[in-house]
DNA sequence: CGAAGAAATTTCAAGCTTAAAATTGTTTGG
DNA sequence: CCAAACAATTTTAAGCTTGAAATTTCTTCG
């Protein structure tokens, strides 16, 4: 290290370790992916809204609400919903005022907890969200068809593994 | 196995042609995918949400604002600024008003067409800029970090070609 | 029992977003 | 020239979203 006194000041790149921690991993390989990923969640997104509104006067959030009580017979309880759409829980509260107003839903108060609140389809909702939920299938499948069998099972498996190395940032995080 | 000629009422299903017919193509496969990538996003446009308000007082629209107008140094037109940011042009107003009374932003109108408004980086916005990608850089490096540069690279591929399925579909339904 | 603490939900203030209508400015065909 | 068409932007009305503060209702422990 010190042994060559010819130089009597070295470069800083001919210090391995001084360099590692002067110039981090580039991280634009990482940006552009995320960009992507970004650029194609939001154009699918998009077209969803589009069409919710168009063809049935509808929006996202509420249409992914219907969704999650869609296999909970019985009912939810509002947090339980709002874990689950990974949304606020104020947010929660005005979405169902209005999916009540309109009929789709129906409210109750947990008997033995009057804190609780638990939310159900009523059948009219159910029969709404069928329709909506066959179009979105159909929305979803024209949006993907360009995609070959195998990119669809690639992708799957590249993005299980990318929620797992987000899920560990998040908890290294916290 | 077809040898049986015991039952002379064959079931639906022998007929693959009717069957393409009443039951389409099954959707599933392409929803939990559709699913997976607005989770991976999700998650990941949370946490910066979070990050920008909490360590920048900012937001994710201003910061993508700028991000566009930083590599355009003589700024950049509403209407392309709107266009490349895939948000609608009224938006763009708000948020361009926000961030000139906050000195980030400079505004003035092109003289041969008074119409057009023209954008730009003050010195100070894009020093804050500046600050805040370079954060921005580190948080998606960390959220990516479990994912093997193998990995990164095949998802990078593959969402270029699901990419290219989405517009496809939007450029037939429209 | 009764008060402190915890839990579920609502309210509030601020900001983002959109589509549609309105405004302002330019271009063009008669 | 000038009215109609077109273009860029802003305004408007409605709805979504969040974090933080407030409210209501249990639960627990002294």
């Amino acid at each position: 290290m010190t042994g060559d006194d010819t130089f009597d000041i070295a470069p800083d790149w001919v210090d391995g370790e001084t360099k590692a921690l002067e110039a981090p991993h580039d991280h634009r390989a990482e940006l552009r992916l995320w960009l992507r990923l970004l650029t194609c969640s939001t154009l699918v997104e998009s077209e969803v809204r589009r069409r919710l509104r168009e063809e049935f006067d509808s929006t996202l959030p509420r249409f992914d609400l219907m969704a999650q009580l869609e296999r909970a017979p019985d009912g939810m309880v509002l947090g339980e919903v709002s874990k689950r759409m990974m949304v606020s829980p104020g947010n929660i509260t005005v979405l169902v005022e209005r999916l009540t107003e309109s009929g789709h839903l129906s409210r109750s108060t947990l008997p033995t907890d009057r804190r609780v609140q638990i939310i159900a389809l009523t059948p009219f909702g159910r029969a709404e969200f069928e329709k909506m939920a066959a179009r979105h299938a159909d929305w979803i499948s024209d949006l993907f068809a360009g995609l070959a069998p195998d990119d669809g099972s690639v992708l799957m498996d590249e993005l299980a593994r990318l929620k797992r190395s987000i899920i560990a940032s998040l908890a290294r995080g916290a």
